[in-house]
DNA sequence: ATCCTACATTGGACTTTGTCTAAGTCAAGA
DNA sequence: TCTTGACTTAGACAAAGTCCAATGTAGGAT
């Protein structure tokens, strides 16, 4: 995740204490917190950071491309740091738990053309739902 | 959708005026309304209709099975009366027009079982995203 | 090393979306 | 037509997110 800081001041990002924090919460595999969650992590190491830096900079990340904004269940927006590595999210009807994961084939191509009504497809969403082991067995 | 309400009442579901406004609302094909939608045009037909009346109908209809909840946003979730044929959603990245449409293949067979951490994968919801005509010419 | 200033941060008010509750109303069976 | 439990209502409340004016500061300029 360093990286991200630097390639980030290399595109003219000012590197501030609040920043480093937010990009530090967000380093990690099967990362997805809300932004109240970013908060409070980001709120541990560095105590004064307000939710609107959080919201702003979460923002930011998300408009160059370096976070996905994910919303599996209608309420607040998540946040998955794995914007490098193209995948899709698998989500626990129970407990909420959200993994990546990488389906075959391609996504795309399975919306025929007759069923694009004229627009220009470029992106596809999946979103899988199912009982994960731990909520299976409890 | 005067079906809907003969097989709600067969069902135990007291007939209000407030119900059938919004399953009349609620009538129709590509239709997705947020409950503030859905709300302001009941409102329209029945003035007097409240909102927490809007939200508690909408949620019976979800239970029941009649209606989706389709959340292609992160804002407010809307309300997809077409839940008897299985479809995905196709949005414009601009205007946010939704449209149904109906990919081929087996979409849950495309998540393989190493992929699956142990979940009983059950269901599977896709958004694709494009611009759409009307959107690309402007 | 210090200064400057445009950019970043802050806290709090505000908005949007949705939920809850207590009191009043009414659909439909007896 | 009466009764009753389910339904509706208005408004308070809550959660998630946006906006703004005042203040602070990173990093280039000097």
């Amino acid at each position: 995740m360093s990286d991200l800081l630097e390639r980030l001041r290399g595109r003219g990002w000012r590197l501030t204490a609040q920043r480093r924090v937010v990009a530090e919460v967000l380093d990690g595999d099967h990362v997805h917190y809300t932004a109240d969650e970013v908060h409070a992590k980001a709120a541990d190491l560095l105590p004064e950071i307000s939710r609107a830096t959080v919201y702003n900079t979460l923002g930011e990340l998300v408009s160059l491309g370096e976070v996905l904004e994910v919303s599996t269940d209608g309420r607040a927006k998540r946040y998955d740091p794995n914007a490098h590595h193209a995948h899709q999210h698998l989500v626990c009807s129970r407990c909420g738990t959200i993994r990546d994961v990488h389906p075959a084939g391609d996504l795309l191509a399975d919306l025929p053309t007759e069923e694009r009504f004229g627009f220009q497809v470029s992106a596809v969403e999946v979103t899988y739902r199912g009982v994960c082991p731990n909520c299976a067995t409890a």
